[in-house]
DNA sequence: ATTTGTGCAAATCGTTTGCATCTGA
DNA sequence: TCAGATGCAAACGATTTGCACAAAT
């Protein structure tokens, strides 16, 4: 072995991240599937993905990835700390890779899910935690429906 | 028929809401199963139950209520205003006898819902909704785990 | 050589739906 | 009467799981 670069095919050119070592990191073994998964969810920035939606973004790039392996590697991104999973349709899971504190706006008619900059809300008066409990995490969704044409 | 107070086998006594009134005025007949349902929903304040948690309730009480009906009377329900869904827990839906603006403690580990008082946060420097959407909601979920014992 | 990961297909789980039957006004 | 409700069971869609095979160290 020499150096640990090597292209997967189509890098879009960019790359700063190491990939191999973030999932290193993460003790979890740089594979074909994960490192491509890895490549599309933080190659382009803050993104917010379902599991379907993931599947079908990689089959188009050409890596082979079967459903199963997208929710295992979905999982555990999000216990290793590099994905986040939001609740906000019921029906669906969604995964951030914005793992910093920031919350989100949900459009109600398309099911999307926009990060908003951490100083765009400011939550106050946080009632203290109700005995033998600690926060771990306050999630604000701000809910957007299509403002009527007047 | 003639009135339209009748007990439906054991009432807790204080009893001041109309359940067959505000069912008319959702435009839903008050079948024995919606009274039922209704009754266990708004009878004892603010709840947060699931459909199946509802259904098993209902069953404890006696009335015999399908889940199918379940699932039904709760989104009738919900369109009618009378209830709130809310997404915590991407594997369920739970609903909130609470329609006012309010927002919630969510204990993960035993996946409760509990509402917190309005005053009790303040969101501020909402950013206004991105060019043709309105807001059509606000929630704020605080998720809390167990504080480790000292 | 071991250990870990992957893919398939079957299994789960919450929820929805079609349809025959019942019920309230 | 008769539109509207209910219940059952089958259908569903998202996610999980068991297990044989493949790949990584």
């Amino acid at each position: 072995m020499h150096g640990s670069e090597q292209d997967k095919g189509e890098s879009t050119g960019t790359t700063h991240l190491d990939l191999a070592a973030m999932l290193r990191g993460a003790d979890l073994r740089p594979t074909r599937q994960r490192m491509a998964l890895a490549d599309l969810l933080f190659r382009h920035g803050d993104r917010h993905v379902s599991a379907e939606a993931l599947h079908e973004e990689a089959r188009a790039a050409g890596a082979g990835v079967s459903l199963a392996t997208i929710y295992n590697t979905l999982h555990q991104f999000t216990d290793a700390g590099l994905l986040r999973a939001i609740a906000v349709d019921t029906t669906k899971t969604y995964f951030d890779t914005n793992t910093g504190d920031h919350h989100h706006f949900y459009i109600e008619s398309s099911n999307e899910v926009v990060d908003m900059p951490e100083d765009c809300i400011r939550v106050d008066n946080l009632p203290s935690a109700p005995e033998g409990f600690e926060i771990s995490r306050v999630d604000v969704i701000v809910r957007l429906r299509v403002k009527p044409s007047v």
